[in-house]
DNA sequence: GCCGGCTTGGGAAATTTGCCCGAGCTGCGA
DNA sequence: TCGCAGCTCGGGCAAATTTCCCAAGCCGGC
């Protein structure tokens, strides 16, 4: 890692947009301080630069389809447990920003945010602070949970439901399936729906995907 | 409308994240012949912004949240039909596409496309042409070849409620973006359950999943 | 033995769904 | 031009489901 007070800020950009990552390249480095050093437009290429070109901060959008942009972050931490990574996208579920920390992201912003935002992250971020976006720290208030990435606070048998009712299952279906009574279900529903901070079954049904739970 | 040949292309810039527009500006400027006059974050500033500045060409993504970038696009087309539209999003579903050149589109380009696609497409739009990307025109392709999936039973309003379904929106949200009563939106959502067979809401949004009207 | 967490379900209020209806609007063919 | 068909929008109402709160049995750990 590269003297940050010394020669400034290098990053590495990853968006799977390329003007979209050539418009932030601008940006920052109108900044001075801010040296964008490696662009990658998927998580494979974004753990090469890594390797590379061991930038001061990762900016990475990758726009989080699937779980690839979690698994980015987690293999880029799994080779340097020192890596910032400030995730900087247009999702701003809860579930999707604590699994981001989860998987070791130092930062969240999102798009919507003012352009400053960004930049003051990248700096907090290269600092070794925690950085977020104002509405990001909203988001987490209100969900006002402690607890683990989504699934890890789920039981056996709630993996179990989830995994049936993001397949397309109906209640009843898992009710005979797992020989519970349907009350039961409805039950777990309720529960897995609450743990997990998801509002919709839409919400669980993606959840359930990016966690490889189901295959969509 | 101004003077193509002699003064360059005037242009609007439509897109709801500010960073996202600052590095289009810098990019579409640093071509010579472009020139941003305006820029907007919604629909309803975009139809102001296009009212006072007229430019040669609107480069609007918006996200397409709800039918508000359709709508724009109508309404700017109602005022004037030379009117030059060119969207660029991210997203790439052929249903959108249809939509969008049905509504008065001139062009859709993707931003996982080459920076340079966009600076083309505008030149090409501004001289009145039609332009699209390449991987749009493949998208069309291959979709007047396919008899039709699920989703060509349901009309553009119907899409669009599915789709913000599908992306984790509840009824109200959906509701209120859309300016719909919460019943209407319940309605729907069963039109499209009964429509497209869908027993339960997970199964819903794997449809819309499988269609990639949604990505996961 | 006791505490805490998982699993299983009851109960009742609140909400949503399932279906049927009508009305306004638009485009299209007779 | 008329009328039909289809999309959009919403009311109504019974039936179903969700939402929460609660209790009880089981099991592993302290």
């Amino acid at each position: 890692m590269s003297d940050v007070a010394a020669t400034g800020i290098s990053v590495l950009l990853v968006d799977d947009h390329p003007i979209v990552r050539q418009g932030y390249r601008r940006v920052l480095e109108s900044q001075g301080d801010l040296h964008v050093v490696a662009e990658a437009d998927n998580a494979a290429d974004a753990y090469g630069a890594f390797k590379t070109h061991d930038p001061d901060v990762v900016v990475l959008d990758i726009s989080m389809p699937g779980a690839s942009g979690l698994e980015a972050i987690r293999n880029i931490r799994a080779r340097n447990p020192r890596a910032r990574i400030l995730v900087f996208t247009m999702h701003n579920e809860a579930v999707l920003v604590k699994a981001a920390f989860g998987a070791g992201a130092s930062g969240f912003v999102t798009k919507s945010s003012e352009p400053t935002a960004v930049v003051t992250a990248i700096r907090s971020v290269a600092r070794g602070e925690r950085a977020m976006s104002d509405d990001i720290a909203h988001i987490l208030a209100e969900d006002s949970l402690s607890a683990g990435s989504a699934l890890d606070q789920l039981g056996e048998r709630e993996i179990e439901i989830l995994r049936q009712f993001a397949g397309g299952a109906t209640t009843e279906q898992i009710a005979s399936h797992l020989n519970l009574s349907v009350k039961t279900v409805q039950n777990y529903h309720y529960l897995i729906k609450t743990k997990t901070g998801a509002r919709t079954d839409a919400q669980l049904v993606r959840l359930a995907a990016s966690c490889g739970l189901t295959k969509i």
